[in-house]
DNA sequence: TATCATTGCGTTAGTTAGACACAATATAAA
DNA sequence: TTTATATTGTGTCTAACTAACGCAATGATA
């Protein structure tokens, strides 16, 4: 059960110097959103040390905006660099923290955390989602032992530590009001997609059926795609266009918004 | 200029034992938004030590949620209870404190902070902004010496403090944003109201004239008023029913959300 | 009593949303 | 090779909604 690991540099750095290296009391943890085969997954942390799941998530530099170290944190997680991040609520009830998530941690190296130190007082912490493309992502290790992320339908979650599956619904309710006024996709899907693929994801978001012709009827009228001249063949039936992302106006809907609603 | 002020207990206790009884190097601020003929106003303080006006805000106690937080300090400055509350944004640049502030604050009583104390680092602030009924609140004075809060028209600002017309300026957004899915009004207004102030209401935070009979079909469409059998008598013209909220119904459509756009 | 700005209620044209029809087509089965 | 089948592309229709505007009623003022 336990395994002999060596401690890793970072762990013990983060024990005796993170109240130097970090903003105390303040974490980051983000909901990291994909989609594959029609499925909404987050990539979550699974960890030897515990059979909860866990959000990537992690501290604030001393002299290092929130949105930073979210960013961060996603980049060492996923590699990912093409990201829609975005921050949607604070968590803060006085009894989330749970020491014993940072014990198990620990105790696998054989350490014991002291009562007074900093990881052991209770944390508020900003929630973000992130949106990525699926395809991108390599669910690499982490830089510590004992635990790599791993992509989980949102549907089939299984227990996680603290407040996190909070977290998660909040998150997947911030996106489907986001989904409202701003478009979705660009970092969700690769590059090139058809449209039934673009449907199948507000779909999946909004956990609702679409009507085919009038979906593509507005998507097309937001004026944000480029239909290609190629089709995507090897489905059984009749082959859909393609579609990519016009970048300029995707940006401008980003920031002016849309209007319709689903 | 110096005016001979005594230290306030509460300043002295903050300063000494500030790091015991509160959370580390975060803070709440709250833009808190009145509406006053026709003019849409916020609360900020004046402080004799500064010519810079200030965003009421506070620390966050040891074992206090994030909400829990800005309520009592919306509390302490205006006295009333029923307020419209909702957390918007972060504010997290690492230069965005500073330390003068506290400083120029506390040597009104001949006080120099150490530097080693733990009012004199980076903080991160959780922005929210309020609605208050105008007509209610008194703007007394503060449980500091030096300092008393005021309306003051949004358009009118001068200098703030920090980074705290930056989080004025999100909030408003924030706000109208609010008002597209949001009933909006409770708060802002007496309880009985025209349909011609409620208009006011929503012309002066969108900044934008909209047409008088659509925005009472529009309005009433939404079911959320109970139209009274009284007028609004004294005006130089036509006197304009009254109007309340429908409570139950208002509560609804603040969690379910409303669909208009404006 | 007449004036006048404002309010309450109503109309119309143009646009959009939602439901559905039908032909075209890429693969699989016959 | 032909046929079957599920899916896609395009189009139509109706009801609902939005935006712009008309007009009579009203309450204070002159």
């Amino acid at each position: 059960m336990a395994k002999s690991a060596s401690l890793h540099p970072g762990l013990k750095q983060l024990l005796e110097k993170g109240d130097k290296l970090y903003q105390s009391g303040i974490s980051v943890d983000t909901v990291i959103f994909g989609f594959h085969e029609n499925v909404l997954k987050i990539l979550v942390l699974d960890m030897q040390y515990s059979q909860k799941r866990a959000l990537p998530g992690g501290f604030i530099k001393i002299n290092e905006p929130v949105e930073d170290a979210a960013y961060r944190v996603l980049q060492e997680r996923t590699g990912v660099s093409n990201i829609f991040l975005q921050q949607f609520d604070v968590f803060s009830n006085p009894t989330r923290s749970d020491a014993s998530v940072h014990q198990s941690r620990y105790k696998e190296h054989g350490i014991k955390i002291p009562k007074d130190n900093w990881l052991i007082q209770r944390f508020i912490t900003i929630g973000f989602y992130a949106l990525i493309d699926f395809t991108e992502v390599k669910t690499s290790d982490s830089q510590f032992d004992s635990e790599y992320c791993e992509w989980v339908d949102i549907h089939k979650l299984d227990a996680m530590i603290m407040d996190h599956k909070e977290i998660v619904f909040k998150a997947l309710d911030s996106l489907r009001t986001q989904l409202a006024y701003t478009p979705i996709g660009k970092n969700l899907l690769p590059k090139k997609f058809t449209m039934p693929e673009l449907q199948k994801l507000y779909e999946t978001i909004l956990d609702k059926k679409l009507d085919r012709r009038n979906f593509q009827r507005k998507m097309i009228s937001f004026g944000i795609l480029n239909k290609l001249n190629e089709t995507r063949k090897g489905g059984a039936h009749k082959a859909p266009f393609l579609y990519t992302f016009n970048d300029k106006k995707y940006q401008k809907a980003l920031k002016e918004g849309l209007y319709g609603s689903w």
